[in-house]
DNA sequence: GATGAATGAGTATTCATTCAT
DNA sequence: GATGAATGAATACTCATTCAT
């Protein structure tokens, strides 16, 4: 009866011999979205992904693996494709930042990242070790791919002189924060809001003005920056 | 007879019969910190406020309603102590939003504040009142603060025009998120991470060059850079 | 219906507050004798004692070690009040040997200790420290007080030059294994078999026989066998 | 594909298809021996027959028939080896007794029977066909064996006038029980015990000493006896 | 015959909530 | 008002058994 295949016409059994851990885990996914993690039953995630309670245990030791596994499955799969969008760079570093945002910001606004954000947020603090395999998966990649266009720009003279690492951050943050806020807010009140992609504008726009170089003096540039704390950015 | 021993005279409970709802709250906010709304016990939250565990139904309905009590009375608290401390401007615009991003982010960096934020995200979606709630009192409030601040700068010409409600949404979701990545990073590598203020600083730089005025009096450049803090960027 | 209080008039609850652990230890025992230990489902215990499940845990950290407090109190309470009938002496050796073995007998043949003998021996090797308690408070005890009896007889002359620890030992094991034996066919064949107390007195004489002098007076035989009961063995 | 191999050579299985039930006999009183019988998962059994957890379905219905049957193999195969040694007598009745005893002690005290031992007490009153089958078949056919040695040595003269049936019990309980505490406690406290040789004189020696003739008077043992109720023995 | 993936009934344990004292 | 003993619904996990291959 709710069945999530319903053209599927074999008698219940050997739906699909290998997919099984894909589809324990896109159905877990849905399910934590929906419950987060101490709140998910695993009678529920089976049920949704048609087989028995005792199935999910025969590919998953427990349920904190299982939520492991999502966590993994799903961020990591997803950042793979996104890098493969912007590791081939055109056109001037304003727009590839803009290609790169945008192709970045599509992830964020993603059930699947959304769902994986709200959870790492809420619940993952007790998992010591999944932490530290998020930050040094998802976190530190993303800023540092964020990096690398952002010394593209500064090394070009289209931004100015930043303290690189801190902005990366930053940037980081501006994206992320963003897309979830959106995808709430859409979420809430359909009707009254920002639509998601201008949200990205504005958040394009902003960003691209606390990075890009000032229009006149080339002239003073590198001298006030000397007089600056070298781990800072020095404008200019 | 083995266990109260009700001529014992402790020290700890009868303290304040009128004080029981704020110390549950309390004993709730950091027994919640530590488990998350339903990993948290009500007999550690009792415990910890030094009461028996059926004295809570006493003040609230039940483990969601204080939750929610949590919530509003710890982010209200805190709100109207910050926004005391920032409703009388002196100085420049920038120096303004300087002030009130520091006092702001003092907050942000709270115990009580990160608490909160990661309960409002993982496990908050469960009520949908108190979303809108805190939507209303904690995250438009702050934007509302933010925008009134970056109208001034507008209109004094210290900021170029801006979009001043995305600009408000913007700059406050870099505070929060920010102040939160960091007192999270100082909790997980206390050794080796910019230090909390530092980190302020990055943000303010940067939300401060993004809307700033473009074209800026190449002449005073140097000047009026004086006037500001040496490690902050001076940059035009 | 199945409440074993009939006459308590009380609504359920606080039927007898200190009472607790030993009704559910008594109600532990009988449901561990119909199912042995992993048959036996917290629930029956519960509904047994005319308690919740919930309850259960009040009392003790989980069904172990309520198993081990039911071997424990029953064997011992036992082993307290048998020995007391024990220590003080009167009569022959003989006659002593047999009011203590009467005695001792008795107690075999309670349907605690039948039970606790089972448990002992089918699961209890699961739990090693339980066997180390059994071993020292059951076991040799029960060794210890046979030997005294016996170290007197062949102090007397009454018994043959005995080696006393493995004839304790031996005695011992007579005992037990016979009234488990004959409790065990009684319930079986209630028909058909030797009564206990036949049981008993066969093995007494047994003993008696492997332990008694061997060159007897054969002049008094007839005559000091005339003061023995009829059915027990009169010989020498 | 990622588990099992199918083109890898496996040395271990598909050895004597007719030896099945046998391999999965021995594996499974190894198995029993270890965890008894509920603790016994019939995936660790497969495992180690060396086959795959349905293959024990093809020939035995069921866990509880594979009990009975690891009970009735292990037993009576042994019984009959035991019996052959048996059956010629040579030399006194008590060189016979002692030689029976020898033998049968032997086999009380290998795994096999320790494990049968355990089973049969914990676990076996929940099949009242197998206590059936097991008292008829081990219980009563050792009681006759050591009844038929026991009537020669009263007909020779050796042993004086004896309830057979009730002495041939005794002594069986002896045996049984003596060997199975000599082996608990090797395997509990290897280092400070009578070793289990030793252990069998005492017992041989102690049971010889209750039933042996009195060394003076042979005159009046016939006349006597014939007083005392049939089934019991009346000494002398 | 053999396999082992799949099933789902069965249970120890937890904990929010109640209520007699 | 306070208490904390008692309740019992809820749920992760196990494992005997089945059956498509």
């Amino acid at each position: 009866m709710s069945k999530t295949d319903p053209h599927s016409s074999e008698p219940r059994r050997r739906r699909s011999p290998e997919e099984r851990p894909r589809q324990i885990i896109q159905a877990a996914l849905e399910v934590f979205e929906e419950r987060g993690l101490s709140g998910a039953r695993l009678e529920d995630i089976a049920r949704r992904a048609g087989i028995a309670k005792g199935t999910i245990y025969l590919y998953f030791p427990n349920k904190e693996e299982l939520f492991s596994e999502v966590i993994r499955q799903t961020v990591i799969a997803r950042l793979d494709i996104a890098q493969l969008q912007i590791d081939s760079p055109t056109g001037t570093v304003t727009e590839q930042v803009r290609a790169y945002t945008a192709s970045w910001w599509e992830f964020l606004c993603t059930p699947e990242f959304q769902t994986v954000h709200r959870l790492v947020h809420g619940e993952l603090h007790r998992f010591p070790e999944l932490v530290r395999f998020y930050v040094s998966n998802v976190v530190s990649r993303s800023h540092a791919l964020i990096g690398r266009l952002l010394q593209r720009g500064v090394d070009s003279g289209e931004f100015r002189a930043l303290d690189v690492p801190s902005v990366s951050r930053i940037v980081s943050s501006l994206l992320i924060t963003n897309a979830v806020w959106a995808c709430k807010m859409a979420a809430f009140r359909p009707e009254a809001l920002t639509p998601r992609d201008q949200v990205f504008e504005q958040v394009n726009d902003f960003l691209l003005a606390a990075v890009r170089a000032q229009t006149p003096q080339p002239v003073d540039a590198g001298t006030s920056s000397a007089a600056v704390p070298p781990h800072h950015f020095t404008s200019l």
